[in-house]
DNA sequence: AGGGCGCTTAACCCATTCGTAACCAAATTG
DNA sequence: CAATTTGGTTACGAATGGGTTAAGCGCCCT
């Protein structure tokens, strides 16, 4: 059953929303407060969060803002939910990382068929990562190399979670800044290679020899989905373009 | 670079719609009419499509059926864009199997937000450029040839690259530094040849008697799309200036 | 306040890659 | 056929990119 967190203020549209949402089959928390918004999610791990953007005490993109940035939240889908209809009120919700932007007063059907889109295509399958030996859960953020668990930092398990999640593609320091620390942040883009040495000392064999992140020399690194080049050769070469 | 297929039968719409999906960096193809709209999704692949519901020759929800009953494009999103807004059509069209559903009249850069929103987070786009037996990844910036790996350079994969993107067109060496080195670069036309000569060491069989590179004396160089060797050729196609 | 932890930057070093000049070979011209 | 232009090839010093280390900073938690 899906859990459905539920941020909105007015108590009648709360209970309306509420009532159609169990009545779907959803599971539903929720707060009418943002202050406590975000612990909510965090201790509750929603699988889709209903977010007002006016909230009284607190701004909703803010609450946006910091589910992007918790790495057992980043993946789970965001809908804003709110009375502000002016263009430029939509495009920051959409481009701050929401997945859809619902004006008020809306027709329940259509909400609960907006959430069933964000729902399809969703499986078991892409909560758990697992190549070869390494294994990432997204909800409950566990890394696990041979079954041993591995102890990853925030920052280095939503870099890993990136790749990983894109096997195969090549992306530039620059595209990975933007990814994993957000378009705002003001950072040089060799932090991306401490946090690669970070990670390949912490899930490869020999990080000299790396299996599981490529380094494409020029263009930037990706996730290394093919299987594994016999060990012992004399000169470990990269499959190309590096 | 995205390609979105556009099918609207409103010609101002259309050419507005376009005018600034260009603008943003996409490609566009399109249709003014239902009846080849589903064979023009076929036949070009797009890694998206924004669809009229109330076509005047055909439905518009016949054409995302028939998109998601057609395995090479089931997966592609849909986007709806139509002024049917009553909650029935909007449930229809969203339960159909489209991405989203977006009332007009609507504000060009929400669409463009929530086109984007489609394409984050994802990297399958066909991104493949394939010539007898060569073969660019432009994802994983990796080349093929004969199925097997080869080892480009940066500067090497981005040569190949742009000429391999359009077969058949003789580029001069300064179109091509400007092109692949970029035009505040300030590096020797010479150069160029040094490069053609190490793709050519890569990727021919022969490098003396080049069946994908070919020189065009007095003009510059070309990616042969044509299987036969380059003895008797006919009029190469220059490159417009620019 | 102190200690631990995670984040970020700067700096160093090495291998690879880049770009140029020079030399050759072939084609074109007169 | 010599002169000239154009493209192919070689070799080498310079520049760049990436791995790595270490140190500084800020934050949270006692």
């Amino acid at each position: 059953m899906r859990k459905i967190a539920l941020i909105e203020d007015d108590a009648d549209l709360f209970a309306l929303v509420q009532y159609n949402l169990e009545k779907e089959g959803f599971a539903v928390v929720g707060s009418q407060t943002g202050r406590g918004a975000l612990e909510l999610c965090r201790r509750e791990r929603p699988d889709l969060v209903l977010l007002d953007i006016m909230l009284p005490d607190f701004d909703g993109l803010e609450i946006c803002k910091g589910i992007r940035q918790t790495p057992e939240l980043a993946h789970v889908p965001v809908i804003f939910l709110t009375a502000r209809a002016s263009e430029t009120d939509r495009i920051v919700g959409l481009e701050l990382g929401a997945n859809d932007y619902i004006v008020k007063p809306f027709f329940v059907r259509e909400l609960i068929a907006r959430i069933k889109i964000q729902f399809r295509g969703q499986t078991n399958a892409n909560r758990v990562l697992k190549v070869r030996a390494l294994e990432l859960d997204r909800t409950s953020c566990e890394a696990r190399l041979d079954g041993a668990p591995l102890t990853l930092t925030a920052t280095e398990f939503r870099l890993l979670e990136f790749l990983m999640s894109r096997p195969g593609v090549v992306f530039s320091r620059e595209q990975l800044l933007d990814a994993v620390w957000g378009h705002d942040r003001a950072v040089t883009d060799r932090t991306v290679d401490v946090y690669i040495l970070r990670l390949r000392q912490k899930i490869e064999a020999d990080p000299a020899n790396p299996l599981y992140i490529r380094s494409v020399r020029g263009f930037g690194y990706s996730f290394n989905n093919a299987a594994a080049p016999p060990a012992g050769e004399s000169e470990p070469k990269l499959a190309s373009a590096g």
